[in-house]
DNA sequence: TAGTATGATTGGCA
DNA sequence: TGCCAATCATACTA
């Protein structure tokens, strides 16, 4: 009677067993979890050791400026050995799931075995609750690896946003970048070729270049009386260079492409007197600029005998609308804020 | 430590 | 795509 009953009990069991298969087998594979997997390899945590996110350090290097800081080397070990913690993290914690599967598979096995002493089960039934126990661990596996990236998104925000990690530019680019603005106040726009000269002048990238002239040009805007000062120390300093030696102590990149009489920038006569300076083509100034710039170092003070008051007259200098008369600062020797100037940023 | 300076980012515009 | 303007975040300074 027992066998009987155990052979119709395994005939059912085959029936339902491969119902509930066909039904449950060739999941597709989970789209979240191949884009986890993807980024953790990406980051270096997953897969092979390959120098601790090396690629992110370098990523960080960029970020931070074309690597001229000091500190850079400092900050991308420490981001390394973080990247590392993650990953022994991960790792440890991956091979604890691991063993714990293996152990509550092998548990589940033992037990259907010992069930099968007094019911019907098929190979295929223990295949079965094998891959349900290996599906439930792999959605555990799967918080894991999302809580693994998380943190792997958080170490980068923190060592790779450039924001936080803002580190001033060296006297010497400042005063290069500060150079080439006033001397090309009239549009201070420089040219592509001319930013990656001076990107290269300073050991900054040519994005951080942009950025310095777009702030410049903006605060200069609005603060043009401290500017104004500013201006002049640049103005002697060019001119004692071109007295002396005939350029520019500094040679200027090449001027942009749209400075000069065809530029879009309508020019005052009296005003930039660097109007027209030349780059790094080996131009020379004119004598008569000379001329006008020791008239205007004079001993009385320079920019005294100026119409203006002012050595840089930053007005009539346009740019599609907005380099412009906003800027028009009173005098030169008694430097006041423009109209509305701000000390700062409006923000602070 | 508050105020200021400054490099970077963001959103809108032409 | 480059620029402007506003803003953020950090560095610097009195």
């Amino acid at each position: 009677m027992k066998p009987a009953l155990f052979s119709v009990l395994c005939e059912i069991k085959e029936k339902t067993g491969l119902s509930i298969r066909s039904s449950q087998e060739e999941e597709p594979v989970d789209p979240q979890l191949m884009r986890l997997d993807n980024m953790l390899l990406a980051e270096g945590v997953a897969g092979p050791e390959k120098g601790g996110g090396s690629a992110a350090a370098a990523a960080a290097a960029a970020a931070s400026g074309g690597g001229v800081s000091p500190d850079n080397s400092i900050e991308h070990s420490d981001y390394r050995s973080k990247l590392a913690q993650i990953r022994h993290i991960y790792h440890s914690e991956l091979e604890k799931y691991e063993q714990a599967c293996n152990e509550f598979t092998t548990h589940v096995m033992n037990l259907l075995r010992e069930q099968s002493r007094t019911r019907p089960v098929a190979p295929k039934e223990m295949e079965r609750m094998v891959s349900i126990i290996h599906r439930k661990f792999s959605a555990i596996q799967m918080q894991l690896k999302q809580s693994t990236c998380e943190a792997v998104m958080i170490l980068r925000s923190r060592f790779l946003d450039a924001r936080r990690k803002r580190r001033n530019f060296s006297k010497q680019a400042t005063e290069v970048l500060n150079e080439y603005f006033y001397s090309h106040l009239s549009n201070p726009y420089p040219s592509e070729e001319a930013k990656e000269e001076l990107a290269k002048k300073c050991g900054i990238t040519v994005s951080q270049v942009s950025n310095w002239f777009g702030n410049k040009r903006i605060r200069y805007k609005k603060n043009i009386g401290k500017f104004q000062e500013e201006a002049n120390i640049y103005a002697v300093k060019t001119a004692v260079s071109v007295t002396q030696g005939g350029h520019s102590r500094t040679s200027s990149p090449t001027p942009p492409s749209s400075a000069g009489s065809g530029g879009s920038f309508n020019l005052s006569g009296s005003g930039d007197m660097f109007l027209g300076m030349p780059g790094l083509n080996g131009d020379s100034y004119s004598a008569s600029q000379v001329e006008s710039l020791r008239h205007s170092m004079g001993p009385g003070g320079y920019g005294e005998n100026l119409g203006g008051g002012q050595m840089y007259s930053p007005r009539e200098m346009r740019a599609n609308g907005s380099w412009q008369e906003a800027v028009t600062p009173s005098s030169v020797t008694s430097p006041t804020e423009g109209p509305g100037s701000v000390h700062s940023d409006t923000s602070n």
